[in-house]
DNA sequence: CTTCTTTGTAAGTGTTGACTTACATATTTT
DNA sequence: AAAATATGTAAGTCAACACTTACAAAGAAG
């Protein structure tokens, strides 16, 4: 739920490789797995990191399981990002004012 | 160079803690140690890969090394979320257009 | 109901990396 | 030039974690 489990997430270069073939729509975890170099145990496991840190969610649709990017985890990690942009340049305008006068 | 390392320097609760202490404006190394519950050491070498990911920049001033945020990187790290979020908003659309017509 | 498909989970392994202490280096100060 | 300050680097340790294979579960299909 807070960000810094979505940057834990997002830091193993396996599991970014998942969060951006979602990119392009829902899979199910045996479509994820294919081309990855890694087992699909593997994936099952990285999909798991990335839903509890609110990255993607999950729908069953039979005997599969349907990942798909969630919206509201993408939403606060952009959020983060403006937010400290936002603190980082009134910090620096700061210093700019009250540097040496 | 590549925003996974950027991903990669983030990951670390200590790193992000350094990080976001940059964020009030330029810092000796001492003084990003100082309440941090690691050693300084430890602090050195998180901002040698904050440094080597382009998120903080250093500039030497007598026997103290200043950090200070690296505004390329950070722009770099937002670009990559922007165009990510409109690659998966993109998608979504066409998934609603195309769905089950 | 048995079989096949799809997935999650358990257990074990090897590597990575975050941290420590000890030391080297460079600049300021006396 | 000697002492003190501020930092980077080397070496070693310990835990975390990404991955594997083997197994369990649950629904689809024959």
């Amino acid at each position: 739920m807070a960000y810094g489990d979505k940057f834990d997430a997002l830091a193993a270069p396996t599991r970014r490789a998942v969060f951006e073939k979602l990119k392009a729509g829902p899979l199910s975890v045996g479509a994820i797995a294919e081309g990855l170099p890694v087992s699909r145990p593997a994936v099952s496991q990285h999909l798991k990191v990335l839903k509890d840190a609110g990255l993607v969610a999950e729908a069953r649709a039979g005997v599969r399981r349907i990942y798909r990017l969630d919206v509201n985890g993408l939403a606060e990690m952009r959020d983060y990002f403006d937010a400290f942009w936002d603190e980082a340049l009134d910090a620096y305008r700061r210093s700019l004012d009250g540097g040496d006068a």
